[in-house]
DNA sequence: ATTATTTTTATGTCTATACATAATTGAATC
DNA sequence: GATTCAATTATGTATAGACATAAAAATAAT
């Protein structure tokens, strides 16, 4: 009865979801388990570095394999770039700048991307449309010397969003949610009730050695982020 | 200079980020990196599956290996466990069941959960509390066949979020944040005043054949769900 | 008893080889 | 030119064997 990778995997995971073999428990090694299941000790170390890596696992040398007792199960949330977003809905999707300014960085983003000396920074403000419609509207802060080139970036035909993307996709970063009452001029630019609820994204954004970006965007009334496990 | 599969990662990584790789473009063969690497096909295999999964390459039988033009970074967040964040910030955990009781199952979660027929259901309401103040309001309804044992289960020791990662922990499902006024009721709980724009919360959660439960979580003012990329 | 050292062991990784599989390419046919 | 079918090719997977490495367990030294 050999099997490859997968089925082994898929034996495994029924082993675990069946309790037989329980949380905390260490179960065979890779050794066993591949003369039981008739296959390769590697086809079986692949299985099970896999459910490793979803969380189901926890391996250590010499102390074996163990099932995770809380299996730490990640939601994921593919990043959001605005225009996909909107147009995965099959809507149209728009921008306008509101403006473009060379200006020094203002202490809280200073926190946010760690940059203690005031370098050149330029902040932009967006506002994105869906169907003509406001969709969100977006505060951006650039740190200049970690997105080299954005200066002198026309930004008619390409959003900042996507700009970057393109330009200085190799970052780590993170993104903070929150419900905030949104301000009266901002309420404005979104078309709603100076207070309404809106969901806040705080995004800070880094290369490899330097901040890049930190970012507020203000949702339309109703948004959603939606996630999955 | 024979390299581990972590170095070829690497160097595959560099190579992308500097643009020796241009998005779009085909990379080598997995035979010519491993002859140039100095090592096993195998190895150069690990490697770009790797760089595959977080999602820098695109890689087809036959068609080769491409960079990724638009490199979808995922975001991940931990899933919430109440207790856990909590006391992950060094405050004290509690919480207060407010009500249990069994009902039929409301058409918004028959339709979140996808049941037809009204099976038997329960709804439960906690209160969680940090250091003693309201922490989120929790309103759930499981769907009792697909959590056998809950109906049972005293709800003084553990919460229902825990009884469930503990015993129904095989799951998938669906998160979804948005922010909304908190009602009247709910702002009694929370301590805050209504109106208030607070994170809520629904989630979904699904076991390998069977729906489980429907969640809202309201949580205090000021709540802030944070992802790392 | 405590600490330091060695042995043992399970996982981690690399290799060479082989065959499987999907998809493109190109040739043969209509 | 369009369609069908076979050849080619890059990735996907499996294997036995080997050595590396971390960490537990056992042993020796203090």
């Amino acid at each position: 009865m050999a099997m490859g990778w997968q089925s082994v995997r898929e034996e495994a995971l029924r082993r675990i979801q069946a309790r037989e073999w329980r949380p905390g428990a260490t179960i065979p090694n890779e050794a066993d388990l591949a003369t039981e299941l008739g296959c390769a000790r590697a086809t079986v170390n692949r299985a099970l570095r896999d459910l490793a890596d979803a969380g189901w696992l926890d391996r250590r040398r010499k102390a074996g394999t163990r099932v995770r007792v809380a299996p730490e199960r990640r939601a994921q949330l593919a990043i959001p770039l605005i225009r996909k977003e909107i147009e995965t809905r099959g809507r149209q999707f728009g921008f306008s700048v509101l403006s473009r300014q060379h200006a020094p960085l203002p202490a809280r983003e200073q926190a946010l991307l760690g940059v203690n000396a005031d370098g050149p920074a330029e902040r932009v403000e967006t506002l994105y449309f869906a169907d003509g419609a406001p969709y969100a509207y977006e505060d951006r802060w650039l740190w200049l010397p970690g997105a080299p080139g954005f200066e002198s970036e026309d930004l008619s035909a390409q959003s900042p969003n996507e700009w970057l993307v393109q330009y200085a996709p190799f970052s780590h970063g993170t993104l903070t949610y929150s419900a905030e009452p949104v301000s009266e001029q901002v309420a404005g630019y979104l078309g709603c009730a100076a207070g309404t609820p809106v969901m806040v994204l705080d995004r800070c954004t880094f290369g490899p050695d330097h901040p890049v970006t930190a970012v507020r965007v203000m949702h339309a009334p109703g948004h959603r982020v939606r996630l999955e496990i």
